[in-house]
DNA sequence: TTTTATATGCAACTTTGATGCGTTATAATG
DNA sequence: CATTATAACGCATCAAAGTTGCATATAAAA
């Protein structure tokens, strides 16, 4: 009988290892993104600093987690939706900053077409909001 | 005679130093953002980082520069167009990040407006495209 | 020209992140 | 189940980005 960590590291090619399952438990427990800093603080003793950022590198490279950068350039993760791959990310959605509690949201909401000036090609949208959050509002 | 560095500077109340004026005409030479990192390197004995850092934080808080994140998380500068100020800026635009020359570009094209989930109240938009630059495409 | 507030330089420190290398553990194979 | 190759981990070390405190220098006002 294995847990539901255990079967997303090996659908996605993952070696099973302690440290990996007890990252993605924090992400299977939080409907946000978390940061790498809040990361490390939950994780102190569990593993090594190098350990997790390789960790996260890994998981987003494998499509189990896509980055965001917030206001103040801290580095994010969060959640990929199932159809997210190494090939591919689908997460061209809105995310939004909440100036209150600080927590970052994936909303359903999609990237509006936008028309540049003559000779810009676009290859990737990002659109970013700050303000209150449901909570906080 | 003053040059125009020294008249932005009295403009926004701020003090006229030699640092600052050497720190101003690299963004009066330059059609796009500069980094931090890049600033850093041309104004090399120029001044010490320190000091860079606090100008740049002062002018934007004044309003003579505004803020730009870049896809790896490195602060970016830019010229505030005449109307904004430490009440308020108005830098709501699209922001190039190009993924050849690695410049960002600040483009006249308004952020549409987006639907968001009830309960979320959006402060600021931001929207940031990647992809190839009018010069390198 | 003096005075005073502000800006600068320098030292020290923190955080985030990367890299090299020896050791450990997973998972495949026999 | 035992062996073994390889990937992951831990630890040490380093670098870049940014911050803070304090003494000194310098604009700008008096
Ligand atoms: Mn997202
Ligand atoms: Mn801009
Ligand atoms: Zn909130
Ligand atoms: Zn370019």
């Amino acid at each position: 009988m294995e847990n539901s960590t255990e079967q997303v590291l090996k659908k996605h090619g993952l070696k099973n290892t302690r440290q990996r399952n007890v990252v993605l438990e924090e992400f299977f427990k939080s409907n946000n993104a978390l940061s790498q800093p809040e990361l490390e603080k939950r994780l102190k003793g569990e593993m090594d600093r190098v350990t997790l950022y390789r960790i996260l590198s890994s998981f987003e490279e494998s499509g189990i987690l896509h980055s965001i950068l917030d206001r103040q350039g801290t580095m994010n993760y969060a959640s990929c939706n199932a159809s997210c791959s190494a090939a591919h990310h689908h997460d061209e959605h809105l995310h939004f900053n909440c100036d209150n509690c600080h927590k970052i949201f994936c909303l359903d909401v999609k990237i509006p077409a936008v028309n540049l000036p003559a000779g810009f090609q676009v290859a990737q949208l990002s659109l970013t909001a700050t303000g209150l959050c449901d909570t906080c509002s």
